[in-house]
DNA sequence: CTAGGGTTAG
């Protein structure tokens, strides 16, 4: 449900993201020994850093802040409260992008009240602007949609003067999305309503929840129609709107429909981008039409769209549901070699699982290590069903390296996880037993905490 | 900051 955090890293709107004042102030150039041995000790160790940094004599700003982000991405908030208390206490100064940040985290870890609470708490640190920023407000006004918060969003969105802001379309475009998602159209076009009265024009975007709504409801025409509104207003619908609209199309089974709008975006002068690729893509896998798919990445090559990390994910997920696992081993080779993607830890625990899937263990190790090797960590389930596997064949020097690799983690089996375990492993005459006895008091030890 | 193709998220 909550997807917003991959959006940051898509392309399109990459370059208005990237404004250097929404960054929080660069580390120094040149860190100080002190500075690296807190920042590795912060990566080991957040609360262990926090005490460290609490009795520093001269915490600085970038300390704080690095300190602040760890401790709210390893959901460590008893010490995270601790430290904004600290920074308050100690007047160190920061910017509101920092709190846009800790309302991010709060709202990921479901926690709306104390993004409220932050935010109203702002005036009392020493905050570069004093007060909250709109895109802080914006924020704080997502978190409470994101979380089902409705009412306090709607009520805080007509509040807004009194820290001395405007709403502007983004404000009620998040509070458009908290209406759809309870109110369904209607809902949202009282907030339309209401933001065209407070003379804040609508924008792409406004427009683009609205098709989509309208589309998930299988109304192709009234989505088509919202397009055409939208154009003679001049507000123009980009890449993302015909996104939208060919996949009401899929939805309704008019896949040829969704590829002539594809090719009809060009003549109204929006250009072609991946995410429409992307839409056809998953039609296609959803039908299991594997040429059809090719057919789109061939495609691509001719039009020169990249296809990107997604566009392969895609592929691979269906192709590896199908079984059809030397196809996904060509495709993941190929994702990098020829396109220089790398594979998300999704793309490495589909190929996992379909090789577990098709009692190809050791194909399925071999994925696992490249996954180890480029940092990303297997869920437990794929790390229990390829022990399962290699237990069974008598793998039993990959099967240690497996538990090694987990007890590095801190990761454990579950209790029947290990009986079936112990049941495969005393199947064999081969001295298998032996060795998960040892293996079991060694990750006995490693894996109790987790 | 809000809309979008996939998923385990940040």
């Amino acid at each position: 449900m909550i997807t917003r955090a991959r959006k940051i890293r898509t392309g399109l709107r990459r370059s208005s993201l990237s404004k250097p004042r929404r960054r929080p102030p660069p580390l120094p150039k040149h860190p100080t020994p002190a500075h690296n041995a807190l920042k590795s000790a912060a990566a080991e160790d957040p609360s262990a850093a926090l005490n460290h940094l609490i009795s520093s004599s001269n915490p600085d700003y970038p300390a704080c802040a690095s300190l602040l982000y760890r401790l709210a991405r390893a959901r460590l908030f008893p010490e995270l409260d601790a430290l904004l208390l600290f920074i308050r206490s100690r007047r160190i100064p920061c910017s509101n992008s920092l709190f846009s940040a800790l309302i991010r985290h709060f709202s990921l870890a479901s926690l709306p009240q104390k993004a409220l609470h932050l935010f109203f708490s702002i005036p009392s640190f020493n905050c570069s602007q004093g007060s909250p920023s709109l895109h802080t407000f914006n924020h704080l006004l997502d978190a409470l949609v994101s979380n089902g918060c409705h009412d306090e969003s709607r009520c805080l969105l007509d509040r807004c003067s009194e820290f001395g802001l405007r709403a502007n379309h983004v404000s009620y475009n998040i509070v458009m999305k908290g209406k759809l998602r309870r109110d369904g159209y209607d809902g949202a076009v009282q907030v339309f309503d209401q933001m065209r009265k407070r003379g804040v024009s609508p924008s792409v975007v406004t427009y683009n929840m609205l098709i989509g709504v309208a589309g998930r409801n299988g109304e192709l025409s009234k989505a088509m129609d919202l397009k055409e509104e939208m154009v003679k207003k001049g507000i123009y619908p980009n890449a993302i709107t015909y996104a939208i609209l060919m996949k009401a199309f899929c939805s309704s089974g008019k896949y040829v429909a969704a590829k002539k709008l594809m090719f009809d975006m060009e003549y109204q002068g929006c250009k072609t981008k991946v995410v429409n690729f992307g839409v056809l893509m998953s039609d296609c896998g959803r039908r299991d039409d594997f040429d059809e798919m090719k057919a789109l990445l061939a495609e691509m090559r001719v039009r020169k769209i990249k296809p990107d990390d997604v566009i392969y994910s895609i592929l691979i997920n269906y192709l590896c549901e199908n079984g059809r696992m030397d196809e996904a081993y060509k495709v993941l080779v190929e994702m990098q070699v020829k396109e220089g993607c790398k594979p998300s830890a999704a793309v490495y625990r589909m190929m996992v699982d379909g090789f577990c899937k098709v009692q190809e263990f050791e194909k399925g190790l071999g994925i696992l290590n490249a996954m180890l090797v480029s940092g990303h960590c297997p869920r437990l389930e794929t790390f229990g069903s390829l022990i399962s596997g290699l237990v069974k064949g008598g793998r039993m020097d990959e099967v240690c390296f497996v538990l090694e690799e987990m007890m590095k983690r801190k990761l454990g089996l579950d209790l029947e996880e290990w009986h079936s375990l112990v049941d495969a492993g005393c199947g064999k005459c081969n001295g298998g037993g032996e060795l998960l006895s040892q293996l079991t008091s060694m990750v006995f030890v490693g894996g109790d905490e987790g």
